[in-house]
RNA sequence: GGCGGUGUGGUGAAAUUGGUAUACACGACGGAUUCAAAAUCCGUUGCCGAAAGGCGUGGCGGUUCGAGUCCGCCCACCGCUACCA
């Protein structure tokens, strides 16, 4: 054994010894308990990031820890390889996107590879390869033929000088980002996929996936929206029924107006003959399809000049065009009662629009309808027959007369809108349907799967070129054999994360999109990912599941059993003004910072000129602040065991974690220490036999702590999922083994048996420095199967415990009592000692609390 | 705007079921070693106070023998918001 930690040559050593074993790949064995750990799959976007780097060591621990319990355990990784940033890099470095892809895809594979990650990289899988998308066009065309798929109108950000749709990420203030054109919405025909039809399983079914974070599944089911209420129509003359849908029919005598979206056709109509409408029209479509936008705009609105008929009463309220409300989303038009919803009042305040009360608080205080809405749910009141009826009541009745009328009838409502799949974009699975004159839209044939991305082409950021590639897009009809056009917009990206860890399940499969090992290996039983996919990538794996499942290519209800949400990885930013007002942002790397003898930072100088730099805050590591720290610079540094441990150390996975140089080095100090402090035990020569029967009370207490620590360890790992705390109690282990050297023979035992745990229990987290460490300590075996420690119990126990004594909650002293003493003798030995005497003596005693193991408080008053 | 989350020493954090607030680290300070520095090792380190003691988990209030933890209101910051992935 070398004296020094030689990070680069173990790690290296550890690594090809796993590559040349063929370590880390499995195969289906249905005589063996499985166990499937997915990270979600990396965009090949050039480099690793630091976020990368978190969320793989975390799926890696567990993968390596489900593994030393004996179970089966697949752990693959694969490449999300369509998406934006290929076209932006393929526009700014003249690189065709595949190629572009394909050589980051090398690249960082390498880099995967060097941080000891134990993937089964015989499964690796690439989103952008026709051998993966061909099965997503199948897909796709099982759902046609199944109605699952239409297509309809949909709105878009249009930018009219570059003559092509935007992100939303690249609209900038309503503008283009590359063209500075003022974006436009406009409505293309696009595909959906029915999520709706799903939306009533996807929320029920949330209730059975216990192993998912409770916040994750609140946002989800808020998502899906799920209400009851009544759908209704107003008469509007001339023009037929005006379709509404409210949560609240108790308020539908307090309507006073209603309100159409700009795109309505009774707003078109309308606009017709009034240019001041049409112009305000105009001005709505110049916003941005985004729901964050579309809230905190300004809210406007204009009178239609059309009169709608009350369904009950038969008053007439105005119709209103409004930019809050979405054509996309219900019937395209609301009711509005601003007497009992704030939008509305405001919306009424602004236009001098009638506010009338219908409801009152249930317990009669008075309320002032000028001041704002009252939005409680109440008791009707200026409702005619339905005065007095509490809100269901009032909900019924209301909604049986507009039964009875035909005007309406109760609906349950989903939030949830249907999945546009539909991108105008080149670098993405094409979509598989043939456009033809007379027979319409067709699915492609199966047979002539898959419909291949064109790679071999120029990209100029102007459109998609398969658009302008008629060898890609002329082609005859599958039905009637005539002239027709392939469809030459591409799917969301979306579509290829949905079903990724399904088809690693069953990478081998060549003639159908999964096989029989879908179901042996899934579902998922722990799926480890950014917490920014909540909802949407979350939710349509689960929708897509649903459809695999219906379609009978796997047997299970959900995707992930367990879901581990992983917070940010964040740094300090540092920037200075320029003369251009700009700011010029620096990394913290080139930054040094001096602090006061408290250690608070008292200045920022950059590096290279000494000069200061303002530092502003910590955000998560991005481009744009110039505050990555780039892994490979820190695994060539440190080694990547030092970077695994600082990531696992620095903060619990679900928290945001900050970045810092001097931790990284503390993480490498500790390795250094571990590393010494087996060595100088190997140095000492041969160990005995441990004879547990026969230690002394300072053994005892080590042998103690080694086995608390495995208890505590194993289930921070394997219940709790806090690394953080299993590594500082394994540090705590150290700290107690460096501090209780004895040569003695059993001293060496007990020493012997403590560094074992500690190399074991470490081993998920830092693989490469405990291979070499378990060598040491004189085993042959392989690690990685070893099996977990076991914790013994009779090492645990204790002959006397120490527990608190308080006098009114304050902490005044601290009694040591035997493990099996009563209440009377702990109460007795509190009261007796010599601190709270001091503080009871002059007092009464009211009560006495005894917490068995853990304290006493006594409560006391003056006399 | 809506939905979800976070807030504890100089810093990252710990306290798992309402029971000793600050484990484990980082930083800082003091010391050992060294020609010197780095590295390493040892010690101190929530704040106020000479001490006794008091105060202290974003703010205000509540429940309780006891609150970082539970309840109510408020503030600040972060994530998502349907064409970023």
């Amino acid at each position: 054994m070398n004296e020094q930690y030689q990070p680069q040559d173990i790690e290296i050593q550890a690594q090809s010894h796993w590559e040349e074993n063929q370590s880390f790949k499995v195969d289906a064995d249905p005589n063996r308990e499985k166990f499937y750990c997915l990270s979600m799959f990396p965009y090949p976007s050039g480099r690793l990031h630091m976020g990368h780097v978190r969320n793989y060591t975390i799926g890696d621990v567990i993968t390596r820890y489900q593994r030393m319990l004996g179970k089966n355990v697949l752990q693959p990784m694969g490449w999300d390889a369509f998406g934006l940033p290929a076209e932006n890099a393929a526009i700014n470095h003249k690189v065709p996107p595949a190629k572009w892809t394909y050589e980051n895809i090398d690249y960082m594979k390498t880099q995967l590879k060097r941080l000891g990650f134990g993937y089964d990289w015989d499964r690796e899988l690439a989103t952008c390869h026709p051998g993966y998308y061909r099965w997503e066009q199948w897909f796709f065309i099982q759902l046609m033929e199944k109605g699952l798929v239409y297509k309809k109108n949909a709105m878009v950000n249009w930018d009219p000088v570059d003559q092509t749709v935007l992100a939303n990420e690249q609209v900038i203030d309503g503008r283009g980002w590359r063209s500075g054109a003022l974006v436009e919405r406009k409505e293309i025909p696009q595909w959906f996929l029915k999520i709706t039809d799903y939306a009533q399983e996807l929320l029920d079914s949330l209730d059975d996936l216990d192993g998912w974070p409770e916040q994750v599944r609140t946002m989800q089911k808020n998502w899906i929206g799920r209400s009851e209420g009544v759908e209704l129509s107003f008469d509007v003359a001339g023009h037929g029924e005006l379709t509404v849908f409210t949560t609240r029919p108790d308020t539908l005598i307090g309507v006073t107006y209603v309100a159409v979206a700009p795109q309505h056709p009774l707003a078109l109509a309308a606009a017709k003959d009034n240019a001041q409408l049409q112009a305000f029209i105009d001005d709505c479509s110049h916003l941005k399809v985004a729901e964050a936008d579309m809230a905190t705009m300004e809210k406007k609105g204009m009178a239609l000049g059309l009169e709608a008929t009350h369904p009950l009463t038969g008053a007439t309220v105005p119709v209103w065009v409004a930019n809050f409300v979405l054509m996309d989303y219900g019937s395209g038009a609301v009711m509005s009662v601003p007497g009992h919803d704030q939008r509305d009042w405001e919306f009424a305040r602004k236009y001098d629009l009638p506010i009338k009360q219908v409801i009152k608080p249930m317990d009669d205080t008075p309320v002032d309808i000028e001041k704002a809405a009252f939005t409680d749910k109440g008791v009707l009141v200026n409702s005619g027959d339905y005065n007095d009826m509490d809100f269901s009541v009032a909900f019924q009745s209301i909604a049986a007369d507009l039964k009875a009328k035909n005007k309406g009838e109760i609906q349950v409502n989903f939030r949830l809108r249907d999945w546009g799949v539909s991108r105008q974009r080149y670098w993405g699975t094409p979509i598989p349907v043939i456009n033809c004159e007379c027979c319409g839209a067709l699915p492609v044939p199966a047979e002539d799967l898959p419909v291949v991305l064109p790679t071999d082409i120029e990209f100029d950021g102007v459109g998609s070129p398969i658009k302008r590639m008629p060898e890609f897009y002329e082609t005859t009809c599958p039905k009637c054999g005539g002239e027709a056009s392939r469809e030459t917009d591409t799917f969301d990206t979306f579509m290829e994360s949905s079903w990724y860890y399904a088809r690693f399940a069953s990478r081998s499969s060549d003639d159908a999109m999964l096989d029989e090992s879908a179901d042996y290996w899934g579902p998922v039983d722990q799926y480890i990912g950014g917490i920014e996919h909540a909802i949407l990538h979350l939710l349509y794996s689960r929708f897509f599941h649903k459809l695999m499942r219906d379609m009978g290519l796997v047997s299970s209800d959900e995707p992930f059993k367990s879901l581990l949400t992983q917070g940010m990885v964040l740094a300090e930013t540092y920037y200075r003004d320029e003369e251009s007002g700009a700011k010029q942002w620096f990394s913290p790397q080139d930054v040094d910072v001096q602090r006061d003898d408290k250690g608070r930072v008292v200045k920022a100088t950059l590096l290279s000129d000494g000069q200061p730099v303002s530092p502003s805050g910590i955000t998560k590591m991005s481009k744009s602040k110039n505050n990555g720290i780039d892994p490979q610079v820190m695994i060539d540094r440190y080694g990547a065991d030092t970077v695994r441990l600082f990531m696992m150390f620095a903060a619990p996975p679900e928290q945001s974690l900050e970045w810092s140089d001097s931790g990284v080095e503390g993480a490498h100090r500790y390795l250094k220490r571990l590393w010494k402090l087996v060595f100088d035990h190997v140095n000492a020569g041969a160990v005995a036999t441990l004879d547990a029967s026969n230690l002394d009370n300072k053994q005892q207490d080590v042998r103690r702590k080694t086995h608390e620590t495995i208890a505590k360890v194993t289930d921070d790992i394997d219940r709790r999922h806090t690394f953080n705390t299993a590594i500082a109690a394994v540090m705590e282990l150290c700290n107690t083994l460096s501090r209780s050297i004895d040569n003695s023979e059993q001293g060496r035992a007990v020493m012997q048996e403590g560094l074992e745990a500690a190399v074991v229990l470490l081993s998920p987290i830092v693989p490469h420095i405990t291979r070499q460490l378990w060598l040491a300590l004189g085993h042959n075996s392989n690690l990685l199967t070893e099996s977990w420690p076991a914790v013994d119990d009779a090492a645990l126990t204790r002959n006397s415990i120490e527990m608190v004594v308080q006098v009114n909650g304050k902490l005044r002293g601290k009694i040591e009592v035997a493990a099996d003493a009563d209440r009377d003798l702990i109460q007795h030995a509190a009261l007796a000692d010599e601190n709270v005497v001091r503080f009871t003596q002059d007092k009464v005693i009211r009560k006495v609390v005894v917490v068995p193991n853990k304290l006493v408080n006594i409560v006391v008053s003056d006399k």
